[in-house]
DNA sequence: GTTGAAACCGGTTGTCT
DNA sequence: AGACAACCGGTTTCAAC
C-alpha cells in the first residue's frame, strides 16, 4: 500500500501526540471526521501504526544514568549469538540492543539509577555471560536530542 | 512526590497500551475507575508521563536503514557544540544525538532510506558541518530488541 | 478508597452525495 | 472518497458512603 500526502500528514500528528482527537486532526487538515476515521483505521489495520504507547520520564522515574555500550562475542561459540539475544531480551534496563557492522558485535542501551546500579548490571547481567568476550561503556553526559518520529 | 505500587502499575501498562481505558486498567489491578482517572491525571501533572504518541512502522515508511555513527568536533572552535547541537536538532533522520565520554564526542542514530539515501546525508548534512572534525558509521544488522519502556 | 448518576464528548456506523 | 447525522461507549465530575 502507499501513502498519499493526507496519510502522511496524519502520521506526522500522531506520532508527536496520539491523543488528538480525529476532530482536530480533521480541522487540522481540512477534512471531516469520517475520512481522518477510516484513514487511522487503515493505517493501523496495515501496519504502519505499530502501537500507541506514553513516553515516561526517565529523570522523574530515577533512571537519571544512561550508557551505551558496545559488546564483543565469543564468536568461537556457535550458540553465543542465539544465548545472547535471548538474555538481553528478558533486561529491562536494556531498551535498545542491535547487531552493528565494524569492530564489535553489538550496540546496546541501557539506563540505571546511577554509577553503582549500572556497576551491578555490568558485573552481574553482562559481564556474566559465557557469550561475552569484551564490553565498553559510554556514559550520556548530554542529551541534544531523542525523538520517536520518523521523518516523513 | 513518590509513585507506589500502583502509580507504577498504571504506568507499567500505559507506557505498553496507551490506549487501554481506565475500565480495563481499573479491572486490571482491582480498583475502581475514580482512582485510576485521578492518580493517571496526576501522573500526567506531575511531569511523570511526557508525552503520548504512536509509534510508527520503520520498514513499513521505507526507513530500512539504521545507523549509529560517533562524531567528533574539532574542539578547537569555540562555537562548536552550539553549532553541531542546533544543526543536529534540526535534522529528522537523526533520532537521537548524545554528548558521550570516551573517545569520540557525539553518537548519533539515524534512518535513511537506504544506502544511497545516508550517504546523502552523510556528504552533504553532517560532514559539512564546519564543527565536524571526524565520523565513523556504524550500519545497523540486526535489532534484538527497541523498546520504549522504562523499567518499573 | 467505592458506588452510582448525569453531562459531555469523542468514536463509530450507516446513509447520502 | 468525503459529508452528515444518529448512536454508543468512555471520560469526567459530582454526590454520598
Amino acid at each position: 500500500m502507499n501513502l498519499d500526502a493526507t496519510d502522511k500528514k496524519i502520521l506526522g500528528l500522531l506520532q508527536s501526540n496520539a491523543q488528538l482527537t480525529m476532530k482536530e486532526i480533521a480541522s487540522r487538515i481540512n477534512l471531516s471526521l469520517t475520512p481522518v476515521h477510516d484513514r487511522i483505521r487503515k493505517l493501523e489495520r496495515e501496519g504502519f501504526i505499530d502501537k500507541y504507547v506514553c513516553l515516561l520520564n526517565r529523570r522523574k522515574l530515577g533512571k537519571s544514568l544512561l550508557v551505551y555500550c558496545n559488546v564483543t562475542l565469543d564468536k568461537q561459540r556457535k550458540e553465543s549469538f542465539e544465548e545472547f539475544n535471548a538474555a538481553i531480551s528478558s533486561m529491562p534496563e536494556v531498551l535498545e540492543c542491535c547487531v552493528v557492522s565494524g569492530n564489535f558485535d553489538y550496540l546496546l542501551k541501557v539506563v540505571a539509577n546511577d554509577v553503582e546500579a549500572y556497576n551491578q548490571f555490568y558485573q552481574q547481567k553482562l559481564s556474566v555471560l559465557n557469550s561475552v568476550l569484551h564490553i565498553s561503556s559510554f556514559f550520556v553526559m548530554s542529551e541534544v536530542k531523542g525523538t520517536t518520529e520518523l521523518p516523513l
